[in-house]
DNA sequence: CGATTCTTTGAAAACAGTCAATCTGTGTGG
DNA sequence: CCACACAGATTGACTGTTTTCAAAGAATCG
């Protein structure tokens, strides 16, 4: 197994996907936190997703398709990731049948989760998201700058200022 | 195959899956067009998902984790469907392996397409949503009342009907 | 054809973004 | 370990977007 993954060190800012580049590895975070990003054409950055310890992150589009990608992966912490290629995930399905499992239940669960984020932004307002979100993921609320949080909920920093604030006086 | 499958024709408005049921079924639209939706605490619907012919459409959580449901499934149009029960899910998959790389890909897709989803929600205003989901299902836009599609864009039938005289007179 | 759903419109209110200025904290190089 | 540069957070005034509510007209299922 070890020889056909790779262990990477990744600085605070570093990007492990840019855009215009195919996604070649599958990371898995041992230590830190990264963040998968899209930016508009006006130059705005999404937050797609978030990935600390014992998470995957990939371009899953690109990764399986070796289109360029449309996104970037940037660690937000100083982190430690296991990465792995195409190819080499491959051989693993094949000589560990029961990984297929793990991972179809892992993208199932991501679907799941990527389903109710949905259902949240159409059906809720931006405090009630951002209540929600502290909620479910009070460990990357605590250790992410509010700035990424908003980004992530489609909102301007400024006006998550204001939530906050608002939260705070009640 | 057939022995394991059930065809079943399903009336407007009909629900195949109703919140507080289980969801039992992968339901396979041979013909017709469903929509998934919640309702929240005010009665609002909220549609995450519509399935036309040669769709699958389900609760994935509810149906692999066999919890009670949160979503409805409804026929917009008389329709036809192909539904087969968990177990007899897997096994088809054990019998014709193939078709677990079938159903890998399928949710990877969807997988894709909600990731897609996502940062349109959060990145683009309700007039850009809109076109982006005309220009993606054209097909889908053209047959569904504009109600169900504000519903799936997270916005009120009375802003879409604005949005449509603004484009209009362009 | 009749009942029901769907669509449109308008005015007022609530929600969210923009821009500019200031304040705070903290990572990094020296 | 300190100082400084820089990213992050907050505030306020103004603008723009979307909702709400009510009413009327158009389309469509049965």
């Amino acid at each position: 197994m070890e020889e056909r993954t790779t262990k990477r060190r990744i600085k605070r800012r570093q990007m492990i996907l840019q855009e215009g580049f195919p996604c070649k590895h599958f990371s898995f975070v041992v230590k830190g936190c990264f963040r998968m990003y899209a930016i508009n054409e006006n130059g705005t950055e999404h937050n797609l997703q978030f990935a600390a310890e014992n998470e995957w992150i990939a371009d899953v589009d690109s990764f399986y398709s070796d289109k360029p990608s449309k996104l970037f992966i940037e660690a937000i912490e100083p982190s430690t990731i296991i990465q792995i290629e195409k190819q080499d995930l491959y051989f693993l399905f094949r000589s560990i049948p029961k990984l297929n499992r793990v991972f179809k239940i892992t993208i199932e669960n991501k679907f799941v989760e990527l389903q109710n984020r949905v259902l949240n932004n159409i059906s809720s307002n931006a405090q009630q998201r951002y209540v929600n979100f502290i909620e479910q993921y009070p460990n990357l609320a605590s250790r992410l700058p509010n700035t990424q949080i908003a980004s992530y909920l489609g909102i301007t920093p400024e006006f998550l200022s204001k939530i906050r604030s608002e939260l705070a006086e009640q």
